[in-house]
DNA sequence: TCCCTAACTGATACGATATATCAATAACTT
DNA sequence: AAGTTATTGATATATCGTATCAGTTAGGGA
């Protein structure tokens, strides 16, 4: 952390300004809202408590913050998609421990899922170029206590 | 195979009517047309096919036939659901091989990832009780000669 | 075989999610 | 300050699927 005043918003539209977009208003306000976010959320979601901004720049700055890649998309097991903001140290590719209960989500680290894919393809004759991943269940803090909807 | 003449579209009803659900006229078109699949599909791309069946029809038949274990959805890439028949001898959970570039898929065998999986998760004291993985590449054909469009 | 009832159908409406278009506006560069 | 280019947002459009509901049909029992 640079300083204590930089801001999770500021560093998120610093990177979008290091690729040429343009700070704006409107821009500012769905960086400020995403920023605010403690848990995996949806587009839609976000929209709602933006109410003054449109529909299309709010998509759009979804977007580009996916590419940056500073959000990620995750599918809950329902099928919904949800963005979730990434922590600044863990921005290549990696998976999600979401909990079904609080929608808590880990970043699951040690697993050399990879290698063992890739072997297991190897078997097949088959290249893997990408996969997708997703992994549901319960946090800690859900497996000891009731959740909190 | 019990005769040659017991084709997988008369598997597919049968396995419903098993279930209490009716041979119908619409339902019939819909599982034919599904048996004809030599690839995943989308439920448009069925829909296509089917101009004389309403789109109700069509939905409720895939739903029917997911949740009888005779076809998988998948997720492709791009995000897109796709169906995929199953093999009848491998109706249980797997993963598939998707070829990004003939539509091939194949069941993933000899991959035990679920053990790994909540090894790894239980080191952040995390309980699966679900995942959703894909699989894309290319599969050995692809891999010798160009796509066929 | 006929009848009854529950399952099924399909037209339509609806909803959620996201992108395309395009004229007006605002941000950066010089 | 001016000009260029990105950005915005209203609107239309697209996709994918579910809900509703009146009319129809399948299949078992009398």
């Amino acid at each position: 952390m640079r300083n204590p005043s930089y801001t999770l918003a500021e560093r998120l539209l610093d990177t979008l300004g290091e690729q040429g977009y343009r700070d704006t208003g409107p821009r500012r306000a769905v960086v400020t809202a995403i920023a605010r976010k403690n848990r995996h959320f949806t587009a839609e979601e976000l929209r709602d408590e933006l109410p003054g901004i449109g529909r299309a720049t709010v998509y759009r700055a979804l977007k580009l913050l996916v590419q940056s890649g500073s959000l990620c998309r995750v599918r809950l097991a329902d099928g919904n998609l949800h963005y979730q903001l990434n922590s600044p140290d863990h921005h290549g590719h990696h998976h999600h421990l979401l909990c079904v209960h609080c929608g808590e989500s880990q970043d699951l680290r040690g697993c050399d899922l990879e290698t063992q894919l890739h072997s297991a393809a190897a078997r097949h004759q088959f290249q893997i170029t990408g996969h997708w991943l997703e992994i549901y269940g319960q946090c800690r803090h859900c497996i000891l206590s009731p959740a909190v909807p």
